[in-house]
DNA sequence: TCAATACTTAACCAAATGGTTGAATATCTA
DNA sequence: TAGATATTCAACCATTTGGTTAAGTATTGA
C-alpha cells in the first residue's frame, strides 16, 4: 500500500538529505538559474550537479525551463508543503515540552 | 566544511526518507513503545527495524531508555526543529506565489 | 541452572547514491 | 558550415542503504 503520498515524500526527504542540493535549493529560491550557474559554487561537474537537479526536479523541489541550450531552474515549491506538514505533526509535542520548560523558568507568558 | 548543522540535518532528512521509519516515529510518538512492539507492525524481521530504531537515534528523533532486556523507545523530537526550521524558510515563497495568482483573481489592492 | 525472551551484531546481498570521465546532443555564433 | 557552448547521457566505481539469516549478549523467570 505504498500512496503516492508516501514516495513523494520519499523522494522529497531524500533530496533534501544532501547538503549539496540544499545549497541548490537557497540558490534556485533566490532567482532563476542556469545549470551552469549551479555548477560554479561546487567543487565538482557539472554532470555531478546536472544529477543532482534532476533529483531536485523528480522530488518537485525545482522545476526547469528549457530555452535553447540552456535550462532555467526555479524553486517548486509546492512539493515542499507536504513535507513541512509531516514534520509539522510533531511541532505540538516539542512545543510543550518547551512550553513546559518555558513555564518553569518564566511563569504567565502568551505566545503565538 | 561540513558543519555538524548540516551533518544533522543530512541525518535528520534521510531518517525521514523512509516509509517504515516515518511510521516508526509515529508510533512513538503515540507512547512509548520497545523495539517488539516497533516490529510487529512490518514485514520484516526484528533486526531490520532494530537498524530503522538506530538511524532515527542517531538523527536524535528518537531516543532510546533501556531497562534490563527492554529497550523503550519515545520521540525526541528536539532534531525535528532545525528541520523544520530548514523547510519553513521557503513557505514564504510559496505563499507569496499563492498570494500572486490570488492577486490575479481578485485585483483589490496593491504591493511590492 | 536452564531455557525462553528481547535485543544487537556480524556477515552477506542487491540496489541505490554520489561521484567520475568521456561521448553525445542540441543550440548559438562567427 | 565549423566550432564553441550548455547540457545530458552512459559507463563505471566506491560507498551506503535496506533487507536477510544466524549467532551473540544480557536478562528474566521457572
Amino acid at each position: 500500500m505504498h500512496h503516492d503520498s508516501e514516495e513523494a515524500l520519499d523522494r522529497v526527504f531524500m533530496a533534501l538529505a544532501d547538503k549539496t542540493r540544499r545549497q541548490i535549493v537557497h540558490l534556485v529560491a533566490e532567482k532563476e538559474r542556469t545549470i551552469s550557474e549551479l555548477s560554479a559554487p561546487f567543487d565538482m561537474s557539472m554532470a555531478a550537479v546536472s544529477k543532482h537537479v534532476k533529483i531536485l526536479e523528480k522530488a518537485k523541489i525545482l522545476q526547469r525551463r528549457v530555452d535553447g541550450r540552456i535550462h532555467y531552474c526555479t524553486l517548486a515549491p509546492e512539493q515542499l508543503a507536504p513535507a513541512l506538514d509531516w514534520v509539522s505533526i510533531y511541532r505540538n509535542f516539542w512545543q510543550q515540552r518547551l512550553d513546559t520548560l518555558d513555564d518553569l523558568i518564566t511563569p504567565a507568558n502568551d505566545n503565538t
